[in-house]
DNA sequence: AAACTGCGCAACCGCCTTTTC
DNA sequence: GGAAAAGGCGGTTGCGCAGTT
């Protein structure tokens, strides 16, 4: 049985909010509060709109103190540190800057800062995963959909912070890292792995067999837990590459593998996979055959430390004289942040 | 001047979580 | 304890506007 929804769609009014539509809500409010029930307040107010509507509405445009557009430096410091600690966690992003709902933050960052950002640095990986794709198998399409699906949230934090970490050793601006949210262990890791030389990077990889565990991390401990989400698939990449993460000796019980790896692994791999229950845990692991086809995907880091080593080709950011930074604009040029 | 294109943003959708009964 | 309702969230859509051809 579906679930019920939670207005007449076909007697509810969609689109723009009018003047009028604003005022009795915004009115309503400020007199009788929302009397904690969004469903039923447009009936109170005789507002033909779902009460999700008028939710929204309120969040993000009616309630006080709310501001809009112009955001600051010291705001895009914050969205962008955040951003890369915790991806996209609008909410809590915005919990950090008074008077910003998430729903502008999200704006914001998908339409001007991740621009500013990343800029020319995403087409410059997205040929470089173009090539990588064609040498491999001119004609897998679902190879190429993996590829970009790596390159979205996970390498854009990658890639930020690794701006942001040289951007430190020579400038003020990002300098004062108490400012900084501070990172997942396993995100730490990470980033530490794009620092080894390319050669320790690659002899990581294929020797290990790796068994995955579905099991969730700790963000604090880094251990196991079952009440945390599981880690995010650069994170996951990385440990693999880097430093595996024995979680249990139970994988001494299971055929195999030597090591346990904690992946979040549909984020990972895809695929058909053998599995097993051991104890308590789900593990999934490749079969031999299937080996081939995660390589490409730690192509792609690969090529990304290689690019990462020589930025210089069009840095969306930069240093200038004085410790200040600029984002380049890939057509207008230099553009004070 | 008209057609086209790209961008920014408000609002919607659908899923997941939390609360209530 | 379980089902339903409501809240909350992030991704996506579509409209309006400005700039370009």
């Amino acid at each position: 049985m579906g679930r019920a929804p939670c207005c007449d769609k076909a007697n509810v009014k969609k689109g723009p909010w009018s003047p009028d539509e604003d005022t009795k809500l915004k009115d309503y409010i400020e007199k009788y509060g929302i009397g904690g029930n969004w469903i039923a307040l447009p009936q109170k107010i005789g507002l033909k709109r779902c009460g999700k509507s008028c939710r929204l509405r309120w969040l993000n445009y009616l309630r006080p103190n709310i501001k809009h557009g112009g955001f600051s430096e010291e705001e895009d410091k914050i969205i962008c540190s955040l951003y890369i600690s915790i991806g996209s966690r609008w909410s809590i992003i915005a919990a950090q800057l008074p008077g910003r709902t998430d729903n502008d933050i999200k704006n914001y960052w998908n339409t001007r800062l991740k621009k500013k950002l990343l800029g020319r640095r995403k087409q410059s990986n997205a040929r470089s995963m173009g090539y990588i794709a064609d040498n491999r198998d001119a004609n897998s399409s679902e190879d190429s959909d993996r590829l970009s699906a790596l390159s979205n949230s996970a390498i854009e934090r990658l890639q930020l912070h690794l701006q942001l970490q040289r951007m430190n050793s020579h400038s003020s601006f990002y300098s004062n890292t108490a400012l900084w949210p501070s990172m997942h262990s396993l995100h730490e890791n990470m980033v530490n792995t794009f620092q080894l030389s390319d050669e320790n990077l690659w002899n990581c990889w294929p020797d290990h067999q790796v068994q995955i565990d579905t099991a969730n991390i700790d963000p604090h401990s880094g251990n196991a837990s079952s009440s945390y989400e599981p880690v995010m698939t650069a994170d996951s990449i990385t440990s693999l590459l880097h430093e595996p993460t024995k979680i249990s000796d139970s994988a001494d019980n299971s055929p195999g593998p030597q090591e346990i790896m904690s992946l979040g692994v549909e984020q990972i791999l895809c695929g058909d996979y053998n599995d097993s229950q051991t104890a308590g845990h789900k593990y999934f692991m490749p079969q031999e055959n299937q080996y081939h086809q995660m390589m490409p995907d730690f192509h792609c880091f690969r090529r990304m430390l290689e690019e990462t080593n020589s930025w210089d080709d069009s840095p969306s950011l930069d240093i200038v004289e004085g410790g200040g930074v600029m984002f380049q604009d890939s057509e207008t040029g230099y553009r004070n942040l």
